[in-house]
DNA sequence: CACCTTCTGCAACCCTTGGTTGCGTATCAC
DNA sequence: GTGATACGCAACCAAGGGTTGCAGAAGGTG
């Protein structure tokens, strides 16, 4: 029925911010806070809490390297995002397509019962 | 590449309050600020205000009947959103594969370069 | 009609969060 | 050692999710 998501995981993807971090990791496979500032619209700092945030549920890892600290998706973890995304989307999406065939149920019952009307 | 995202509609199903909104619209059809408010664990002001902001991206219409004000999921603007999760979800999963790939391939690359050794 | 209930809307007010600026500190390179 | 660079911390601001409180409109019942 209702799928459960885990909601720190989807709040974490639900930012538009977070997303792009996201697909820059994966693109360039790994980068710091200053590295993925310069591909953003925001302030390094802001970056930095982000990352945080995406520390915090799992979906990147750091690795600290002299005075940089360098990032990478945790793969599994965004798997397991991705799976969310994907139950949720098709819980909807069946929910939908249940809506649509009673609605279509519908009609076909008045036809019928037009039908009916006139044969009588 | 990158997937563009409508990021209104995609934080709209980003809060975890207005997913289960949705899910107890879809499966009673319709409801109102009220009644929606008894299924959880929220007051009616904040299911208000949640309800503006699935209108204002569409997800939701209202009919007012009395002093009732009922609202139905926005059906086609609902499966925008569940394709939008589904092209993010892709996405990721395309990169998570492809870098899956390079691993195995460079896993590869070491195996031949050895049996190359070997062969030279 | 009057009264009471109920459903809604508006305003004020918290706390969290995404964002900024400013500053201190550690590391590298010369 | 000195300067540039990368980071962390703190203060601050605006927006958003949440609350309480109150006023008004619509329905039911004497």
């Amino acid at each position: 029925m209702s799928v459960t998501v885990d909601d720190d995981l989807w709040s974490a993807v639900g930012d538009p911010t977070r997303r792009r971090m996201l697909d820059l990791l994966l693109s360039e496979g790994s980068g710091t806070a200053t590295s993925l500032s310069e591909h953003l619209p925001v302030t390094r700092q802001a970056v930095a809490k982000h990352l945080v945030v995406l520390g915090r549920v799992g979906l990147v890892r750091a690795t600290t390297a002299g005075r940089e600290k360098q990032f990478r998706v945790d793969q599994a973890q965004l798997a397991r995002a991705v799976a969310q995304l994907a139950d949720v989307g098709a819980a909807w999406d069946s929910r939908l397509q249940r809506i649509k065939r009673i609605a279509e149920t519908i009609q076909r019952g008045k036809d019928t019962s037009d039908e009916t009307e006139k044969k009588q």
